[in-house]
DNA sequence: GTCTTGCTTTGATTACTGTCAAATTAGATG
DNA sequence: CATCTAATTTGACAGTAATCAAAGCAAGAC
């Protein structure tokens, strides 16, 4: 089995991910795992609460009054994001704090992109 | 709770979805109801095949031999992408031809983005 | 040392998800 | 009508995941 393998030899259709050529059974196997992580609410609230709070980086403290769970729920989805290599953790202290990917999350970003030939840069 | 609910009125920081401003509690249950249908491998090599097919669509008999998964399971994939948007059906005949929606993929790919600030488009 | 605060880990429970075999529907063809 | 192929639905099962309470760990304050 396993057909549509490993395509051309990269850039004979558009230039998109998901339009150009199909995806390998390997590629989608590394980008579902990404995608698994970021897909949930929390997880990506958190994700967006971190990328957007100033320097790029988020105390664990400032993150968990946003949201109606309990610390140690907060916690897991942290760990949930650190392991699929989303986010990265920082202990300073007292305080964790957290900062985002920013070159994984590109990676997702240009996979899902419809026409935009952006892949290449964040492989 | 729910703090960090709705924001500014739009575009007050960079412009990317992510980084710019943090996502409300409502857009990250809409947007991880279609991340949570793309993040699984065989689904997102389905929505691949399709979007690279040619004429934009395919037939699932098309799709069911490029995996290792039995027919119903395929069409289980099919149907959970078809329910949160990302794709859909039409039956010509005796075979049914599935086309991503393009808009809703772009959507996806815009909230991810690291720094394009191009979510407006396809709200 | 003892406390206190911040965060994580453990353990248990509940709910969901991916998969298949079997049965079913839809259309074409004889 | 009967039959064949294409695709979906149903039902069941195994594995995974989200959540919390309770316990544990780390660092600073006393």
């Amino acid at each position: 089995m396993r057909e549509v393998s490993v395509a051309g030899p990269a850039g004979e259709c558009c230039g998109s991910p998901l339009t150009g050529e199909p995806l390998s059974a390997a590629e989608a196997g590394e980008i579902s795992v990404l995608l698994k992580a970021i897909a949930d609410p929390a997880r990506l609230r958190l994700v967006s609460l971190i990328a957007c709070h100033e320097g790029g980086e988020a105390c664990v403290c400032e993150l968990t009054g946003a949201f109606d769970l309990t610390a140690p729920t907060i916690s897991h989805h942290l760990r949930v994001l650190r392991e699929a290599g989303l986010i990265s953790s920082e202990r300073r202290g007292t305080w964790v704090y957290y900062r985002t990917n920013q070159g994984v999350l590109a990676r997702l970003a240009a996979v899902l992109g419809p026409g935009v030939p952006a892949m290449a840069a964040s492989r």
